[in-house]
DNA sequence: TTGTAGGCGTTATCAT
DNA sequence: ATGATAACGCCTACAA
């Protein structure tokens, strides 16, 4: 109906939104002119027409179609986000961080879950290659051994060839920038508070160790407690998940005499485990240390109190973004800080029912 | 370089991602015979082409550029979230549910926080608009006297005579199709679920009138005790947050002999309030029954499990993408239901000791 | 300062 | 069944 460069439909009202052209000759001025008083180095055009086109696009409503920028310029403002789940607080706190930083950013947030499939993953991530998107985030815990490791960095290859910003959140083990969370050593912090508070016999709850995530944690705990002679932490392998921790906790309170502390790797575990020993006849906090990782917001107001390693979930996210946007900062390291509540009392024993100090 | 709808670029290997052009010169055929055999009605392009193409396309590590696509078909396969908190269980439930249903479409979910501002959220969704999404769903209380409805209104409207489904969650007074929540139904049934547990005094813990899922759910506790000759609930009115919770129990502890039972308009409030009235000196469940609403997660390992109206969060938001899709479904109202926990324990007092009673 | 025209990657139309 | 080529809405040299 019209030649190139020329207005696309003649009529507004019958048609779709207005585009740039409906704008230009409502204004009584070119494509061009009405694009730079739009967007570009506005500088350069006469305060009449900015007036005289502000006004008309205001008029009809014109909004600029993203993606028609996106294939002229050659980048979408988007960040996109891979998470594990969002109805989980760990992702949340993380997601909640990201659009934030985003939003400041002028970008929008694409986000996808990836419900701990790493096929699923690796599809998410072609998928999302579609949108060229500025900056890809993903998070979740990697999960060693899965076959799809190498096709995903291939795939994340090709955004950063096509010059997009990748960024993991804690995942070390893929070649890209990191924003790090210090799993072990909030883990090993964690152990030497409890060793301190009098808890001497531990068990562990954990998901499968092909979970970076979880597999750090427990091995950090354990450096933790490396040399103070107590016995051999009991390890549970469970879900990565509440009723993984409530389960777990079960099982382990028939031998609950075996033991006086039990660290789950996160907190939602430890808060279903807290439930699970509590429906066990074993009272948490009194009968038996519980204390988790993560710090989420129900820590506090769970009874006892949980104790936890706090992780700054949304600071994460945040640096997150930073970190794809300037890609000359180096990967921060999160630090974690030990909180003691009542979960883990201080625990006073007499010295001589202390079978396992003779062993030191 | 090269005249329109030539290749795009020569040598790929410097340049960006691979296009279609690159594909259909790799494998020997023309643009539109590669397109239709990657995307379009295959039917009716030969076999042995097909696999040629696609055989070129994965060698090249070709993905379809989504926004030429969306320019190119007019449409593009998002849908756009707006909530007012991803960390808030509230809406990372509904988002979940939005998630999943849209990657079951096949489509791509964008989201956007609001942080309960209604400008904030008038903005975003002009924005938004800027992406033509296929479908863009509103969650969140709908703030009553906001100088932005009706441009709100305006914006959406755009939407939809630019053929996208608008579709609304929790928010009647939009003139577009909802997901409905029982909120006063439900709150209603709780209070009628109380008062058959043997609870007469209540107070409510609201946020202020303005918002409207508080304001419904408040009005609906009263509605179900309307005519049982119960006096009056002392209501409360704080922040629609856990600290909000909090602070009124505090304030409220201190005419704790006036109330034995307290309802919180959201369990968020409901477990702030228990960790404050706990800290007041107050056993939440032997001294003061606590009942919340939307049954978040967390319910059920608070200590006492919290009594709560159940929402099917992740379901809303299912529907939600649902109903923006098939544009001729009636919107649902999805039921509430309300479930007893330790809380709010039956209970029995001596028929003399009742003073309200003297009012029927 | 403004306008012209070509290009971005894809799909759709129309011949062939 | 396949191939040219004109949209799609926007940006941006280049010219004027």
């Amino acid at each position: 109906m019209t030649g190139t460069g020329g207005p696309p439909d003649g009529a507004r009202g019958a048609g779709g939104p207005a585009t740039l052209h409906d704008v230009a000759r409502e204004a009584g001025v070119s494509v061009a002119t009405a694009s730079r008083a739009l967007n570009g180095s506005a500088r350069h055009v006469r305060a009449e027409n900015v007036a005289r086109v502000r006004a008309a696009a205001d008029r009809l409503g014109y909004r600029p179609h993203l993606s028609a920028q996106a294939i002229a310029k050659g980048s979408t403002g988007t960040v996109a986000l891979v998470v594990r789940d969002v109805a989980d607080p760990y992702f949340s706190a993380i997601a909640a961080g990201v659009a934030a930083e985003a939003e400041a950013a002028g970008l929008i947030l694409t986000m996808a879950v990836a419900g701990g499939s790493p096929e699923r993953e690796l599809q998410i991530v072609r998928t999302l290659r579609g949108r060229r998107p500025r900056v890809v985030i993903v998070t979740g815990s990697r999960i060693d051994g899965a076959g799809t490791r190498d096709a995903l960095v291939e795939e994340l290859e090709a955004y950063r060839t096509a010059g997009g910003g990748v960024v993991m959140i804690s995942q070390r083990d893929l070649p890209y920038p990191t924003v790090t969370i210090d799993n072990g050593g909030g883990a090993a912090d964690l152990a030497r508070a409890l060793l301190g508070a009098g808890y001497r016999r531990f068990a562990v709850l954990h998901a499968p160790a092909a979970l970076r995530t979880s597999r750090e944690r427990h091995e950090g705990f354990l450096a933790g407690l490396a040399g103070s002679g107590v016995p051999e932490p009991l390890a549970v392998e469970t879900g990565f998940t509440r009723d993984g921790g409530y389960a777990a906790a079960r099982r382990l309170a028939e031998r609950a005499g075996d033991v006086d502390a039990v660290f789950a790797v996160n907190d939602v575990m430890a808060i279903g485990a807290m439930t699970g020993l509590r429906d066990a006849g074993l009272r948490p906090g009194t009968d038996i240390g519980v204390a988790g990782f993560d710090d989420i917001a129900p820590a506090v107001d769970v009874v006892p109190a949980l104790t936890s390693v706090a992780v700054p979930l949304r600071e994460a996210g945040a640096a997150a973004v930073r970190l794809a946007l300037s890609n000359d900062a180096t990967p921060p390291s999160l630090t974690t800080t030990v909180i003691l509540r009542a979960s883990t009392p201080p625990r006073r024993r007499p010295a001589e029912s202390r079978p396992w100090a003779t062993t030191s």
